[in-house]
DNA sequence: TGGCGATGTTACAGATTTGTGACTGGGGCG
DNA sequence: CGCCCCAGTCACAAATCTGTAACATCGCCA
């Protein structure tokens, strides 16, 4: 799943900032739309099918709550991932803001940096892949199709729960599970096993790895574990 | 977000209702705990982490709605969605009873079929807020989705308890705590432990954030600690 | 400035959580 | 039937976390 070449449509009412956020995510190697009113942004929505949306909470007419709240009931945008930019004293209004169903919001200022890393973590979250597709992380492929796991090109033998361990790991990366909740996700709802179970699986899972990659699942202590690409 | 498999506290101090309710639930995909006072009703809250409360006003003993009151108040238990049964002719408490903190309330008698709608309502209105979103101050990033901490983009590496103080602290700027509070909210009310145990995790926490953050935790002489963004 | 209570810092032992290898038993397959 | 693979469990080792005490500093006030 690379994370570039996403779409990302800035929606605000200040030419001056879309520029400097434009200036930024194409840093980052995203492509940008920009909008200064709903109405823009809307058309835009529809002909352009971006992958985000950052909208700014004060916009002059439709205000970006009502916006999102629109996307949110339309079928076909629900699942579009949005980020709400408020000004600095708006905080009060985060409830309304994450409540109308934005994924996330960020207070003015901020540093692109912090925004890159938001925006990251949000498209991350929000990009289920199809079964289908192959998925690849760090030289660490999975094939659903071949069902078969190669490392740097290399085949990896796994056994069959760690192959479903894998696939719903590498379909749901950065997010902490718990063992109990990975015992829903991997071995199937209404199974009776041990929670320690999963700890086993992992380490199994992990030798199968070998070191190249199993790094990638990390131990989040006290809770259970994570796929992630970033060293933790 | 599924309906299935939430788990919901009935408390009633009629067996036949309760039962008559657990039956209902049941059929809708529901688990169902019982209890029939306030005390019983208290250590489920505690031991089972129920994800809503069905609560008779009138029970003996302590009343239900001094018990919404009480849930509301208790940081761990403030967000617990919390549905009040009043019988007719009690209406005209309504106001008191949605004043005490219940999210929505239902006079018996009512049908399974009502009283299902109500709670899917109530459940689907509750559920996607919480703690699940990222927080973010001063570059400074807390993400209970991943669970982990993140200042400047680079992983912080806390551990459970560090972790739990700093999402009180994110989610509670500004405010000063004593450390006994920091002890009910954080380690949770009914554990005997030193107050300076809190003086050590504040220490490990803020040599964890590093310098760039340690800051924000700052010492509020004679009384404990307060996170703030604004220098002290 | 000196004393005193409050807070910072560190070390450590016990408790808890997780890693790891080994064992058991089931089920498919030749 | 016998073999082999695999899932699940267990027991022990290793890693990590936790609370506490002891000592070092700090800041306030007389």
């Amino acid at each position: 799943m690379t994370t570039a070449g996403k779409r990302v449509l800035i929606v605000d009412d200040e030419a001056p900032i879309r520029e400097m956020i434009a200036v930024a995510l194409e840093m980052a190697g995203y492509e940008c739309l920009e909008a200064e009113n709903v109405q823009e942004a809307h058309s835009l929505v529809v002909d352009q099918r971006p992958d985000m949306i950052l909208l700014d909470w004060m916009l002059p007419g439709v205000s970006g709550v009502e916006f999102a709240r629109r996307l949110k009931r339309e079928e076909a945008t629900a699942e579009l991932p949005i980020i709400m930019l408020t000004a600095k004293g708006e905080e009060e209004n985060k409830v309304q803001g994450l409540e109308s169903g934005a994924d996330d919001y960020i207070t003015k200022p901020f540093s692109p940096r912090e925004l890159v890393a938001r925006l990251k973590a949000v498209l991350r979250r929000a990009t289920p892949l199809g079964v289908e597709e192959t998925i690849e992380v760090n030289g660490l492929i999975l094939d659903p199709v071949c069902h078969r796991v190669m490392a740097h090109d290399k085949a990896v033998d796994v056994g069959p729960t760690e192959y479903r361990l894998l696939q719903f790991f590498m379909t749901h990366q950065e997010r902490a599970y718990s063992r109990s909740q990975l015992l829903d996700q991997v071995w199937g709802g209404n199974v009776y096993v041990e929670e320690r179970t999963v700890d086993v699986h992992i380490r199994r899972l992990r030798k199968a790895l070998g070191q190249s990659h199993e790094q990638l699942i990390q131990t989040v202590r006290g809770t259970g574990y994570r796929f992630s690409t970033r060293a933790s």
